[in-house]
DNA sequence: TTTGACGTTATTGTCAGATGATATGATGAA
DNA sequence: TTCATCATATCATCTGACAATAACGTCAAA
């Protein structure tokens, strides 16, 4: 009855479209209210359920907000959603372990200066990373080791305020809780009766930011041969 | 009648999740079938348009194909479908432009050592460089600087050879693109009638990494007085 | 045997109409 | 005023139906 346009597009990505159309013409920004999905329909020209798959679409990305009463309003960017789509990604095309080791060490020790200035300006985010420290020494069982690990490594990252980036890391975490498992063998670092953590947090704490590059990146380095043989 | 979870998720949310994990569970890749609507609809225990409003989502973001009478199958799943919204929310309501900054700072600077290994490893890489810095130096308009800048910054990740960070910067890029725009003052770097982008490149040629790091350090610098007034 | 036309059919695409769930806003009482 | 209560608009989901289309099998002709 409609559909003037030989499109290939599906109604539903046609809807989608003019929905993007009608928040930039009218420059609404995040929360504003869009109308309603009859009213899309009727001036669509479409069926609710047209109107209804784009907004579903369209609110899966998080570009709109929906709620039963309020209505459709524009949503606001969430790092969350963008993480939940580069996870699948991860999980479809697997790189190689070493690239995400290498991933990580980019990531984690290019923080470390912003993580040393956290430390430094407030006591409570050392005492988080310090409490955290004290678990690793407890060395309950390996499940546990591996737990709060990662919490350091993840802390590490989060305390230095760079929300993309956290994002990215915690992604990169998932993938490495996998094969930590694997990697049974930990007694290496625990042995010496020393905790690198520590170690790297203290020099954090004295803002000697070279030194704990080198600490965690040495750190990080015994993956890279557990790595190969796998 | 189902979900029994209490889930705050609408149903097509949790049918997405379902259709990623048959995905991932099956180790299924591009053009493998995928049950049809009403299978689905069946094994999860709701109506077709639930499913169909995940299909759809699905569909818009190229995680599957779908067709009348061949049904549906897995699609590559194409990052450039999420830059594209990605691109319409910043166009929006930007995500602070100063952790966007120090992500890319992070990154950039973090892959040089690997990109310093790849540029005396390999002499045609070096020339690739070397070719977009000639580029850089002909100024002829700002788009044209604009466009080689991106590409050199991109191209310094690109040989570091690392794959997640280069789909991640790639990322990033959709965000910086804009605003480079209304940075317009290149001027700064240039008038001094050399070329920052080749002094790094020829650190990096020399092995001296972190005389690199630190001129692309100041370089990114100069973004963040320009962030602060805008 | 191969090839090409043709009808069948499975599967998505779209519609209409209805009910349930819920947050907002109005109403009224303390 | 402030709080509780109720009505209502709006999304969330379902049922059932028909249209459109492309793959498949069939059969006849070369």
């Amino acid at each position: 009855m409609m559909n003037s346009t030989i499109n290939k597009q599906t109604l539903s990505e046609i809807v989608v479209s003019k929905i993007k159309k009608h928040i930039i013409d009218n420059d609404l920004k995040a929360g504003d209210r869009l109308p309603t999905e009859q009213e899309m329909a009727d001036s669509f020209g479409v069926s609710r359920l047209s109107v209804r798959e784009a907004t579903t679409t369209l609110s899966y990305l998080g570009i709109i907000d929906s709620a039963p009463r309020r209505g459709l309003t524009v949503g606001k960017f969430d790092l969350d959603r963008l993480k939940e789509f580069l996870g699948f990604h991860f999980a479809l095309n697997d790189y190689p372990r070493e690239k995400l080791l290498y991933t990580r060490v980019v990531i984690e020790v290019g923080i470390l200066g912003y993580s040393s200035k956290a430390i430094i300006a407030d006591k409570g985010v050392y005492y988080k990373l310090d409490e955290i420290c004290n678990e690793i020494d407890k060395y309950d069982s390996l499940d546990s080791y591996i737990h709060w690990d990662i919490e350091f490594h993840s802390m590490l990252v989060k305390v230095a305020g760079i929300e993309p980036l956290v994002m990215f890391n915690d992604l990169l975490q998932t993938f490495f809780r996998k094969f930590r498992l694997e990697i049974s063998s930990i007694g290496k670092y625990r042995d010496k009766g020393h905790n690198v953590h520590r170690e790297i947090l203290e020099s954090l704490r004295c803002g000697n930011v070279d030194q704990a590059e080198n600490l965690l990146r040495e750190h990080l380095g015994c993956y890279k041969e557990k790595i190969q043989n796998s």
